[in-house]
DNA sequence: ATAGGCATTGAACAGGTGTTTAGTGTTTGA
DNA sequence: TCAAACACTAAACACCTGTTCAATGCCTAT
């Protein structure tokens, strides 16, 4: 539960503001007076409490990378993104501004997206691992990378949500954020790709295996001419 | 084949470093003067023959979509992205610049974007609907939804290729692009999901498909308590 | 009670931004 | 040939940016 009213420090509160413009806008756009405005604060006590806008960016990586950390990735154990996404479902709009927040860190150059991709990559890896050994989920050879693919696919949600809400015509009050309606819709899909594949047989497989081998064999370490 | 050199003329010069440039740095941080500079023109002469800044972006959206139109999405009829893809590979640094661009038109609010998008899905769901009927592709309930997926999914390489190469530990020259290295130690595992699926049964997707129901009886359009 | 430290503000500053303007050559069409 | 149109530049303009600074009030410890 966030304490949306006054109950914060102001210095908690003008770090809300800024997660809040940071994700919405992105960190170039977003100002420091916005940020102050809507702190209800001068401009200059933002500085004064983080010493320049930078410094606020790093306090806001820091307080969300705790957020996500705390009650987010670590403590799912089964299901990997699964149970955090049914999370999310449960009450949007808690976590929305950290989600853009991440949306933000993961597009620009940042380390905090940088933690968390490989946060939710070493997740997925070990969610895997555990299935595999459960018997869930199938043996894979190359089982890094298979995560590495998973967890693009399942960011992938969060990156273009703004895009399958569009395209699947739903009524999104946030321009960027993904509702429950448009989840519906894709969960079984994805769902049924992920348990029955999504081709028929093994062809394209087959023959991305052959392309790969012959590849290696053409040029190895070099360009084509 | 891009001509690289001097044969461009001066409003096609500045355009195309403004591509590179918005497509590096987002439209916000990249600077009417950095664009002046690189195309080797004064400041006030991109003014002259766009307008404004925003008239430049529009210009370049254009340009760009058309570009992709023309020898990107509309000319391969099998495979979908897959040829795309393919086309990459054997010449990147060639589609770079449009990559990148296309990917922050993706993640800001662009029209641009949402074209491509929606011309990603229409051209994946028509592969898909081709694929079902020649029996290569599994028959989905929902087609669209299930278009929605994949292109989902194959346009997480484009918005993440920067968290991909760098977990996979690739020796990347562009910040952002995504090489061949990776891209052939992601095909195999993602082909074999898209094969043999994810999962060992259906368990997963049972339980969904329940859920879902029992969801949409609960509280059909409204919240829950 | 009083001094010192804090949070906070309003105003200012230096630098960067998109854009304008006046001016200069250079092409081009009658 | 001449004038109008064009491509182009240097300098300036107005505005917005992050940041600084002096001043003010408010606690709190002595």
């Amino acid at each position: 539960m966030r304490s949306s009213a006054e109950d914060l420090t102001t210095r908690a509160r003008i770090r809300d503001a800024a997660i809040g413009l940071f994700g919405r806008d992105g960190f170039t756009r977003a100002t420091v007076r916005a940020v102050a405005t809507l702190a209800g604060v001068s401009p200059g006590l933002v500085i004064h409490h983080f010493g320049s806008k930078e410094g606020l960016r790093t306090a806001c990586d820091q307080h969300v990378l705790a957020q996500t950390a705390s009650q987010g990735l670590e403590k799912t154990n089964p299901g990997s993104t699964r149970q955090l996404i049914q999370d999310y479902l449960n009450d949007p709009e808690q976590y929305a501004q950290e989600i853009a927040y991440i949306r933000q860190s993961l597009a620009d150059e940042s380390d905090t997206g940088d933690a968390f991709f490989d946060a939710v990559v070493r997740q997925t890896e070990d969610s895997i691992s555990a299935g595999i050994a459960a018997g869930t989920i199938r043996k894979f050879d190359d089982v890094r990378s298979t995560a590495v693919v998973i967890a693009s696919n399942s960011l992938s949600i969060l990156m273009l949500g703004r895009h399958l809400s569009r395209t699947l015509g739903a009524v999104t009050p946030e321009p960027h954020g993904i509702g429950p309606e448009v989840l519906r819709q894709l969960t079984l899909p994805a769902l049924e790709i992920y348990t029955h594949g999504f081709y028929t047989d093994s062809r394209f497989l087959d023959a991305a295996r052959d392309a790969l081998q012959q590849d290696t064999i053409n040029h190895g370490r070099e360009h084509a001419p």
